[in-house]
DNA sequence: CAGATCACCTGCTTGC
DNA sequence: TGCAAGCAGGTGATCT
């Protein structure tokens, strides 16, 4: 907050989609307000416009560190560096003039939302559970780990139809996300392979993942063999027993 | 309008 | 050892 880009580097077209001197001229020499998460999307608010970040499956951001293969942008403030590293380039780091719609189209956080709200979108809903909480227009910030995971702790089947929830499951489902997000944080999140914070630290949840990653062994709560199924195109795990249809 | 199917990228692991 | 296939934290376009 209130440092000035003293430079831009973008060495990745792809994470720029596109217009990369379109980023780099409205990067250089603007000065940076606030910072704002919105679901998995970062905002950093410019004089000029603003710096939409998401990291993708493999971004992250490094302070003063140095660059490497995967660095996709650099920019020099005037207190340190930034570095965008992004090993896929599923990720984006772009200059906007003004909010692109795709931000405006967001759904609420899911740190923000209120149950009576979630419990109301959910009733007008009829297709499975699971791929509705990775839908970032119905929910914002809810990634495959922590639906997993979600729907363990809740025991719900990931196939349920999302309107066919009672309200007191919905209420587990609800409490469960905003748990499991809030403790995921705070050990940095889920290091499956590359994913480091802003120090470079990996994160320390993965090692409290029950379903997520754990096909085949054994179910914490019943000991029956975790399932991973395909649904809605992602690799859904769960218990056949705790979490039934 | 929801659901399915690819596509976008690179790297790692597994199995033959 | 080598090589192909399958898998991976997420969207996004296009077709049915």
């Amino acid at each position: 907050m209130g440092q000035t880009i003293l430079s831009a580097h973008v060495a990745s077209v792809r994470v720029t989609r596109g217009d990369w001197v379109a980023t780099i001229q409205g990067l250089t020499g603007a000065r940076i307000g606030a910072v704002e998460r919105h679901g998995k999307q970062i905002l950093v608010r410019l004089d000029r416009g603003l710096l939409y970040i998401h990291l993708g499956m493999t971004g992250n951001l490094l302070w003063n560190a140095p660059s490497g293969k995967y660095t996709r942008a650099i920019l020099e403030l005037s207190n340190g560096v930034l570095i965008y590293n992004d090993i896929r380039q599923f990720g984006r780091f772009e200059f906007y003039r003004e909010l692109p719609a795709n931000l405006v189209g967001v759904g609420p956080d899911a740190l923000q939302l209120d149950f009576a709200e979630f419990f109301l979108r959910l009733k007008s809903r009829k297709g499975p559970i699971k791929p509705l909480l990775l839908n970032q227009t119905f929910i914002s910030g809810v990634g495959n780990i922590y639906a997993d995971e979600a729907l363990f702790a809740a025991r719900i089947n990931p196939h349920t139809p999302a309107n066919r929830l009672s309200r007191p499951r919905a209420a587990k489902l609800f409490e469960k996300i905003r748990e499991i997000l809030q403790i995921a944080i705070r050990h940095r999140g889920s290091s499956i392979s590359n994913h480091v914070d802003a120090c470079g630290e990996p994160g320390a949840f993965q090692q409290m993942h029950v379903v997520y990653g754990r096909m085949g062994s054994a179910c914490s709560g019943c000991g029956k063999p975790i399932r991973r199924v395909v649904l809605g195109q992602r690799g859904t795990h769960y218990c056949p027993r705790c979490q039934r249809a």
